[in-house]
DNA sequence: TTACAAAGCGGACCATGGGTCCGTATCGTC
DNA sequence: GACGATACGGACCCATGGTCCGCTTTGTAA
């Protein structure tokens, strides 16, 4: 089942729908302020074909958010330190974390829409598994970590949507604050299980 | 406005609602396969003296989430160690998270529909304010530990409800060792402060 | 006990937004 | 050019939160 290509207007039309999707969300506003319909609309497409190119609102949401997630998932996978495969552990943890969070800080009402709009938990979407995944594995690597499946978790939890639009927006930290913060709080959590030297705190 | 007191119709009517909410939101299944219709069909009242009582929906949830609460809140203000005023800080912090921890896992359901359900972001809630204002006073009382208002914001992330749900349950971690995890957790997030000088980037 | 206003009741009703349906238009192939 | 497959689009459906208002209950005062 090699999934025989879609139609060009039908490609088209599922560009047009996530260039104003993107838009819509882009804009200010609590994210459920942006309908089906006014996805549609703006994209000037019918319901109809909206619904068809992404099954539901949640399927739209992930299509979003999986495009702009793209290049930090390459540059996690593939890319050069501290995010890429080659790190030691104790810098890439940090990093990860820090990239986490500034790609939630420049796609705060996108992750948002997401997260609260979900289908059920965020704990179920494919992404979070991967990134979790990804965390855990590195923890793992890390001597003196026990529970690196909860750590994960844990350090996940402090750079969710919800969270980070509470602090970061609007009139709030600034985001270099916010970013000195998380990685204030990481390495407390990955120092205390290393008894030497100061893990040069510093990503 | 000394709110005169309620008809006693009414106040038996309130407490009918918080008491089939509570037990509808305690059978199993995703909170919001209780609508509001089904509350008040279960109090047997109409939904006007729903809606009446309690506003909307987020605060029927926080009234009975408020109500369950009142316990816990009233050993933390005023009860003994190691969760009430007299305790080291050192000890209050995990015992408030496992607090914490052990009521979420005790009212899932209605943990996770306030979350979830709620009007905007769960940060807004007047609930959530309070235990973060205190954990954040307790962990000013730490020295060596900076930020203590994110600190607070991270440590109670970890129990999020709908994390708590992913991890608990169906067929998920038992709850003890759940709560060695998150004690284990704070344990290390409070440890290292205490060893040497702040180690950050920025103050 | 009766009278009567204020408080409360309840369920028909409304608005909104996600999701479906199907007659019509477009595509792409022969 | 013709014809089947694919896609379009907006009218339509329906669930659910929330409102409205004529009727009932309660409490009080004569």
């Amino acid at each position: 089942m090699p999934e025989r290509k879609p139609r060009k207007d039908a490609a088209r039309n599922r560009e047009a729908v996530l260039a104003a999707a993107d838009a819509l969300f882009a804009r200010g506003g609590s994210p459920d302020d942006v309908t089906m319909a006014d996805v549609a609309a703006a994209a000037g497409v019918g319901k109809g074909t909206l619904f068809r190119a992404f099954g539901d609102r949640p399927g739209l949401l992930r299509a979003l958010y999986e495009a702009r997630l793209e290049p930090l998932r390459e540059a996690v996978e593939s890319g050069p330190p501290p995010l890429g495969p080659g790190t030691p552990p104790e810098q890439r943890v940090p990093a990860l974390l820090d990239a986490v969070l500034c790609f939630k800080l420049d796609n705060r009402r996108l992750a948002l829409a997401l997260e609260e709009s979900g289908t059920g938990s965020p704990y179920q979407a494919e992404h979070y598994r991967h990134w979790h995944g990804l965390l855990r594995a590195v923890l793992e690597q890390i001597p003196g970590l026990s529970d690196s499946a909860f750590t994960a978790h844990a350090l996940l939890a402090a750079t969710r949507a919800d969270l980070v639009e509470h602090l970061a927006g609007p009139e709030g930290l600034p985001r270099e604050r916010l970013r000195a913060q998380l990685a204030d709080f990481t390495a407390r959590v990955l120092a205390s299980g290393t008894r030497k030297g100061p893990p040069s705190a510093e990503g």
